[in-house]
DNA sequence: CATGAATGAGAGTTCATTCAT
DNA sequence: GATGAATGAACTCTCATTCAT
């Protein structure tokens, strides 16, 4: 594929981005897509085959900038407890704006593909999460910092947790006061009290 | 409506519950139903005009039978703690089959609702739950049986815990050892230690 | 099928007959039959699924009736040389006419099927022709009007040269003269010259 | 053109012959020959504007390559019996492995180019038989070994009956034997017997 | 009430053909 | 000459929805 096509391959990504943000994962077509690229409709299939394709695309595009973001707002210093925080404050950011977001439609792919599901794409996304928290957990253990759980179910309770609070603010109820109160009891439930 | 068309209705329904079972809510169309119920085309539209509609009333009968069967359960001197443990057994259960349940099409309903979402029967459900468990958690406080804690946002973390895990429930991710584990933090989360 | 269905069925297959005499057999689309049998473009998918299965249906229609006509015209006290004359004028007429015949389309579909032949509708066609016309034969040499040659080669060979003739007619290099004179020849190999 | 453009033309020429016999005439787009000669989808068109004429022009090439053929085989001092006898086993050859000759989907083509027919191709490749076999026959009644016939009728029977035996072979219905019968056949209606 | 044939809008898909590079 | 991305016309096929019976 040659350089330019790369970058129409990209130009249509990141446009069929916007329209499955707007119209979530079924509403959207191909000819929406076409639509939104102001492309040819033959045009679209010289680079994706169906709006399953491109979902899963948009996705791992997504999935890979994110990652980038991850890493950066990290201080070294930082204890486990400050990191514990600063993750949680992007998820409740995150959770915010959780509308505005792929996220969306990303669930509803989910739900819509439940008998074959060979694309684990949250699955995997949820696991690396949970790897990375008990990694914190088991450092602030450590430190002296946190209570001496099991850091594997610590971990995933709280993505557990934070899993529901996404689902609630599709449905509307979820106030930022709600996230702030489940934010603390998760981190009560970790830091020792002095 | 004679009798007679209260038994086809609730045939109709009945049916269709079992097709958005078997294929979501999207994947399922009038024509589908239409077939599975064995009757004509045309006929379905004297008694629902779109899928839409024929989902949310279903999802309506769900909710007044799923009612029925709560109550019963609970025996008359149970303590909190017991009641619980009932609570978590059955959310268990349910995780373990989700699956095959009308749930996951609701949540497929619901995410491909979410712009104009008008109809929260999650939220309500949800809200009722975390009523429910309220009263449930003031009462084991009350009674020495847990900690004081703000009985609110202890239900809708627990609530929040069972969404996450539903939703890790489809991915595959989950199995019943997880869940116990889960449910044990929630259980030590509430009860005192001795 | 309704008694009205019957009738629509019937109808569209007859219009299609039409199209398919004057474009062919892959020249055809569904489009063409739908705008032919002045029907909606759905309407068409309610009896035939594709323009392969319009044809076939075509061809077994025309095969009905045309058995009919055969039998019609064999006289009772006729001879073995008086019914292969008869047989062979029915030949010549039809040659004659060939290229306004749904013959060309079926040829058509033939050589584009090659492959997997599994609807030998030309073969069952060809072989009950062999042997009536053995039959035919068997009989002349009974009657001393036949020399005593292998009858169903004989047959054979005469349906050889008739296909033959109808390709021919296909180029336009067959005239009436031609085909006389090679009626002429599959006669004079039967009859026993006094 | 230069010689590089001559080779080129007659490699994609050559490359489609296989397409052509592999997948029919109609069966074949531009877009199937560009992927098997693995050239631009463009640069095709800079030797041939659409399959109609590369058909053609194949079949010419085909052509010419087997006159080369033909003379080859005859010996010098053969009698009309030996040549009749050679020229009926190349047919038996042919015949046999019909399916997998560019015939069928020259056959194809015929039928589908059926109303406006310009390019005898085939018609003259019939008639240029014909004329040979005339001549071989004359040769023969001069020579005492064939009987007094009409030789042009005669040379024509064989021409139907070999045509009539290619189409019998495409519906899998002719076996070695009725091909060897029916060649027997038509020496014998030659030969005179003593 | 119930039927199911009929309609037509619209999604999907393929390919001949062009044209800037 | 050669490339291959881009276009758009043409088709196929499916359903929601209507309506005469």
């Amino acid at each position: 594929m040659s350089e330019k096509s790369v970058q129409k391959r990209k130009y249509i990504l990141e446009t069929a981005r916007k329209v499955f943000i707007q119209k979530g994962y079924k509403g959207v077509s191909m000819k929406d897509i076409v639509e939104a690229c102001e492309i040819s409709r033959g045009g679209l299939y010289l680079y994706f085959s169906d709006t399953d394709e491109i979902f899963l695309e948009v996705l791992k595009m997504e999935a890979e900038e994110a990652d980038d973001v991850f890493s950066v707002h990290v201080g070294k210093d930082a204890t486990a407890v400050d990191i514990l925080f600063l993750f949680l404050s992007e998820q409740k950011k995150e959770l915010l704006r959780f509308k505005e977001t792929l996220a969306v439609a990303a669930y509803e792919y989910l739900f819509s593909h439940t008998v074959a599901n060979k694309d684990n794409f949250l699955r995997s996304q949820f696991h690396s999460a949970v790897k990375i928290l008990e990694k914190l957990i088991d450092l602030g253990i450590e430190n002296g910092e946190f209570a001496a759980v099991d850091s594997n179910a610590a971990a995933k309770n709280i993505m557990y947790v934070l899993e529901g609070l996404k689902i609630s603010s599709l449905t509307g109820g979820v106030s930022e006061e709600t996230i702030d109160r489940e934010m603390m009891i998760l981190m009560q439930g970790l830091i020792i009290e002095e």
